[in-house]
DNA sequence: GCCGTTTTCGGCCCGACTGTTTTCAGTCG
């Protein structure tokens, strides 16, 4: 999509007005970026709709911010970003990503070393021609060279499912310490982003010191980045930052608000302390030298008129206003999924027998499971033919009886994970399909079908009255594979009409639907349904990623079928 | 460069740590 283009050179003309001391500039380029990125509109299609006016009616984005985005997709290039990368030709995003050099430091290294991407950086680091410059040091210097050995063994971003468990270890850990009164994670680890860049640590002391050496003497720690007396921050093995603050117990709900961001949420939060005559900072909220609130975060938002929202919501996307009005989701509930639909047993060439499955869901609380073997198209996944399914069942049928006879209130549930062909057709004969409990059905080949042709694909398996329900709608891997072309709207529209389900998958690396999917199929008025998709039975545990999303993406109870009881469940299977 | 029930000018979130500078700029979150 042309809008990630676009947001990627206003991203880099920030930093580059940065370089030059240009003020507020950088910001609005910034929060144009965000905004591009956000909207799920392709700014090709809004400008072929309503011209640079309809541009206009992207926050954010004004007069001349309209006419650089008209000029990229008439041109493929803006003039004003061309002048500023003539002046100085670099690798600004690879050169600033360097931890310790921002744009003013590029610039200097351009100009007095004629460094230009991160290899010559590396090579005048090595040969310390660094160390000598003005403002610049033999720390500095060193500092630079290790910034780049840990940037070339990290990828950036974590999956939230790789860092949570990493994160609550350490978070057991300080909790034990004798010094600290409380502790609890921030950031976006706490919003339950699918992707993490570090993890923060939010801590009450009277005495931090003793935190902050333990701290920074964690198993697994290669880099101490920075350690004073109430923040350190560190590196570790695993190629992650950790970073920790200690504040004192009376600004602890300011101090959690703040480092909970997103930094976006917070901007806006303080402009809203801000027109009512109070400043908002991680100490608390302050009318002149006066503390108004700053205990808990309900005091803080309480004392802006707002509502204490969730976490996973302060992504400045609508909560905000919807707090000041009183009107804001209630989110489904870690607690509240009564059974997952997406599991592969033993028959598929899975790990676990379908008991074992059925005892690890009990263990989790669950009222019902759904096995959901692959069928036969999927031959490297062993999948189930038609008689294969009919033998299954049986095992299934059996397993439920058993259940019954020892008195508990469990089911087993006979499904499938069908593939729907090129032309939209299942693999399985639909009198197969009509005995099982439910049908989920997903796109297992061929992801690179153009858009008309793919969106023809699912909406045909969509109107199969056997298919209840789309496994992982778009197909994404993150950090390895973008969401197949598909209209979404027209997916959403149909599964309305057709009382067909989409699938939030959990597993950490697809997350699918997205947050922002999520969002629009619940306005949409889709029902969704919270899976996991696992292989073995301990991936069971990857619901509540599933469950972050769907908080992410405001849903609530009602929107998520397998919050139901099983009767109700089923009845809104076709 | 954007934005507006304090509107077309004058605002724009705020603080800690580091390194090198002798009073603070740059970077980060």
């Amino acid at each position: 999509m042309v809008n990630k283009e676009i947001a990627k050179i206003f991203y880099e003309m920030a930093d580059y007005l940065e370089m030059d001391n240009v003020a507020f500039k950088p910001f609005a380029y910034r929060k144009a970026a965000i905004n591009l990125e956000t909207i799920e509109e392709d700014v090709a299609d809004i400008y072929k709709k309503g011209g640079v006016k309809a541009l206009k009616d992207i926050p954010g984005v004004g007069k001349n911010i309209a006419e650089h985005i008209e000029e990229y997709l008439k041109t493929g290039k803006i003039q004003y970003y061309q002048r500023f990368k003539k002046k100085i030709p670099i690798d600004l995003e690879a050169i600033i990503s360097v931890e310790g050099v921002g744009p003013k430091r590029a610039k200097v290294l351009y100009q007095k070393l004629g460094i230009k991407n991160l290899k010559d950086l590396e090579k005048r680091a090595k040969s310390h021609k660094i160390a000598s410059l003005f403002g610049f040091g033999k720390k500095t210097e060193k500092n630079i060279l290790e910034g780049i050995v840990f940037l070339k063994k990290s990828k950036g971003r974590f999956l939230l499912g790789d860092i949570l468990p990493k994160a609550e270890e350490v978070y057991e850990k300080l909790k034990n310490l004798k010094e600290v009164e409380r502790v609890e994670i921030a950031g976006s680890l706490r919003r339950k982003k699918e992707t993490i860049g570090d993890v923060d640590f939010l801590a009450i002391s009277q005495n931090p010191k003793p935190i902050m050496d333990f701290f920074v003497k964690l198993p697994g720690v290669i880099k101490v980045w920075a350690k004073g007396t109430t923040k350190a921050s560190i590196r570790l093995k695993d190629g992650f930052d950790m970073d920790i603050r200690v504040v004192p117990k009376k600004s602890f709900g300011a101090a959690l608000q703040y480092f909970t961001g997103s930094k976006e949420h917070n901007i806006e939060t303080r402009k809203i302390a801000m027109d009512k005559g109070l400043k908002l900072s991680e100490y608390g909220l302050f009318r002149g030298p006066r503390m108004v609130a700053s205990q808990t975060e309900e005091d803080i938002y309480k004392a802006l008129n707002m509502d204490w929202m969730p976490p996973e919501l302060r992504e400045n996307q609508g909560e905000i206003e919807a707090s000041l009005k009183h009107k804001l989701p209630e989110l489904i509930n870690y607690q509240d999924i009564r059974g997952d639909l997406h599991v592969h047993s033993d028959w598929d060439g899975g790990v676990n027998s379908i008991g074992d499955l059925a005892k690890a869901a009990q263990k989790m609380g669950y009222e019902y499971l759904g096995i959901s073997d692959h069928t036969k198209f999927l031959k490297i996944e062993k999948g189930l033919d038609e008689k294969k399914i009919i033998l299954r069942n049986k095992e299934i049928d059996k397993l439920n009886e058993r259940f019954k006879v020892q008195g508990l209130r469990f089911k087993v549930l006979k499904g499938c994970e069908a593939n729907i062909l090129n032309d939209g057709s299942i693999d399985i004969k639909d009198e197969v399909l009509a005995q099982l409990d439910y049908v989920m059905a997903g796109i297992h080949s061929n992801l690179k079908m153009p858009r008309v042709q793919m969106t023809e694909r699912v909406t045909r398996a969509m109107r199969n009255p056997n298919v209840d329900i789309i496994s992982h709608p778009t197909g994404r891997l993150i950090n390895e594979r973008d969401e197949y072309q598909i209209d979404l709207d027209a997916i959403f529209k149909l599964a309305k009409e057709t009382g067909t389900i989409l699938e939030i998958d959990s597993s950490p690396k697809r997350l699918d639907l997205k947050d922002q999917n999520i969002r629009r199929a619940k306005e949409a008025g889709v029902k969704m349904i919270i899976n996991t998709d696992t292989h073995r039975k301990d991936q069971m545990r990857f619901m509540e990623f599933g469950i972050a999303q769907a908080r992410r993406g405001w849903a609530e109870k009602e929107d998520i079928v397998n919050y139901w009881p099983l009767e109700k469940l089923l009845k809104a299977m076709k």
